[in-house]
DNA sequence: TTTAAAAGTTTACGCGCGTAAAAAATTTAT
DNA sequence: ATAAATTTTTTACGCGCGTAAACTTTTAAA
């Protein structure tokens, strides 16, 4: 078993008895040669571990196989459950992702940005951090680099976008309190950071007003990507001021709403939906963790199995055609509501 | 400012009058040249936008500047709270991370290093499963590139290990319950998947025969990660049949007494350490949402600010020394209490 | 100012692989 | 079996940069 050590393809050549190019169009694409050859090639394989070395090739490859995945936040446990959806389908694809994350800010969005373009990627899924993005420079990138957008929104930039339909579960859960309780007031930060919740704030007035209600919006200071934090601090200054004009809290994100329950716990304020409740609290996104809060969280869910899975496909086909602009494309996908104890 | 473009160093000696050796000497290390043409190259580089190509400086260097960063599953904060905190701090060494996540899997994790064999790191910081490591090709791979454990251990796997002292953080909050009411039982996976679970078992026995209890182990069935729904399911089991001898319960870790506190909740039992409660809850970790649970979470905190910035800079003198093997560099952390209102 | 040391330039090769072109071998069709 | 089509081999070049060696220029020391 002395096998001479192959340290690039011109050994492995040597030693498998098939000449360079036919290794290199195998390793490009196994079903290139024959049948015959392929099972020679894969027999060597076997004995002697050879593996190209990736690096020469994206040097001389017009296209990597890579393809970008940015994040707003990893810390989030939504965002994290999504790049891992949105990662196993690159995978599947016979891709290479690399995942990286913002932590929220615009300098690092861009940053990672420019670290994926050192490394020519084919495409870059971008799940933007939305106002707070660096728009002329995110713009910049995907002029040179085919992105596709999903979760947050960047008005005309990128080949596609994929996200919720906020006027959609937005709707759904308004009138789902509306129909059950008294209708709910909208709990959120005045300066969010996180992509859509302005989208969700104007989603709530829409909706409250198609129903003949008037909104009320309570915004709260803080700033940052500690949201239960804020939703706990604020919430409690909300609940002892009793700045609220109802017993419904319409929460703009579940992050929020799960400082906010913690807050009305410490307060001694019963939540739920029955007739010994104080409050009703709803949030929005069905985040791993409001099932687990106390009372349980009532939600909307968004659909991201459905917006990973477009957003993938959509990259495949900007990639492997290849050709001149195509038209945007967009599409919103529905939330589910999710019934649980808090409202 | 019709620059013409450059696409290699080779252009870009001709347009800023610098020869080709002296700008590779200059991107490798900017201090390597004199300020004069450092200043000069800059000045250029402001004019012309070149950047060297990534995948022909990697193939012939001897070493990347790239370290791979394995976590057993981005999807728990505390996780990715631990990845952000060493990404960082590599950043901050001037070199490039990249972060995988092991799903929770041994095989991904096997994956994972596979990955980063390819791209030819200078080293790797893993933070392995633990048991459920397969251990045979860890260590494979540990021979191959330099690596440092952290948060897991595998004995005698890796240059070095750095993680939390399970031993003494546990001893502390033991002690604390025991010393504050009615000793713990300790509730936990009888599989579990997550590390350093074992050690946490061990180190709850020790702690309670220390202190002349009789230690008693709710061991509750369940697979994978989905510690909260375990926590909960069988969390309402136990309370439901009363299976325990006491009114404190300790969890193995936090995600566990997150959903236990649900349960509790759910079932009507109040938790904490006033006269009114029924049942004192805590668990281990610190994990971020442990502050926003109802009631907040006692629990005690792993250092890991420490055992990151250890495990950086263990691995930077490992790349930068390159000498033959030293001893196994191996510490662990102390815990810090953190009293809040469940126990 | 002279001189030695330090830094930059020229020249040249190598890294491992993609890929093109022409020739040779193999398979499939007739 | 022969011709045609397909696949493989041979040969050769290029990708962009690291880096070594010999030489020239600049800087700091005497």
């Amino acid at each position: 078993m002395a096998e001479l050590k192959v340290k690039n393809m011109e050994d492995f050549a040597a030693v498998s008895g098939i000449s360079r190019p036919t290794l290199s169009k195998y390793f490009n694409d196994p079903d290139s040669v024959r049948k015959s050859t392929r099972a020679r090639i894969e027999a060597a394989l076997e004995r002697f571990d050879y593996r190209p070395n990736i690096y020469a090739i994206n040097q001389n490859r017009r296209q990597t196989k890579n393809i970008g995945l940015v994040v707003p936040n990893l810390t989030d446990p939504f965002f994290a459950g999504i790049a891992r959806t949105v990662e196993e389908m690159i995978v599947a694809q016979g891709y290479n992702p690399l995942l990286l994350s913002s932590h929220g800010g615009p300098d690092q969005e861009i940053s990672n940005l420019d670290s994926l373009r050192a490394i020519k990627p084919a495409g870059v899924l971008l799940a933007p951090l939305g106002r707070a993005s660096d728009q002329r420079r995110v713009e910049e990138f995907t002029r040179e680099v085919p992105t596709v957008l999903f979760d947050a929104n960047l008005d005309g930039i990128g080949e596609a976008f994929f996200g919720s339909d906020n006027d959609q579960s937005i709707g759904l859960i308004v009138e789902y309190l509306c129909r059950t309780g008294e209708p709910p007031v909208f709990f959120e930060m005045k300066t969010p950071i996180n992509p859509n919740a302005f989208k969700r704030r104007a989603a709530y007035i829409a909706a409250m007003e198609a129903l003949g209600k008037n909104p009320h919006l309570i915004q709260v200071e803080g700033e940052g990507w500690d949201f239960e934090e804020i939703g706990f601090s604020e919430g409690t200054k909300v609940i002892s001021g009793a700045q609220y004009q109802t017993s419904t809290i319409l929460c703009s994100n579940d992050r929020l709403a799960i400082g906010f329950l913690s807050a009305a716990y410490e307060k001694g304020l019963r939540v739920g939906h029955t007739e010994m409740s104080d409050l009703r609290v709803a949030g929005h996104d069905d985040h791993p963790f409001s099932k687990f809060t106390c009372p349980s969280l009532t939600t909307v869910s968004q659909d991201y199995e459905a917006i990973a899975a477009r957003s993938v496909e959509s990259m495949m086909r900007l990639i492997e055609s290849e050709k001149g602009p195509k038209p945007r494309e967009t599409k919103l996908f529905e939330g589910r509501l999710i019934m649980r104890g808090s409202a």
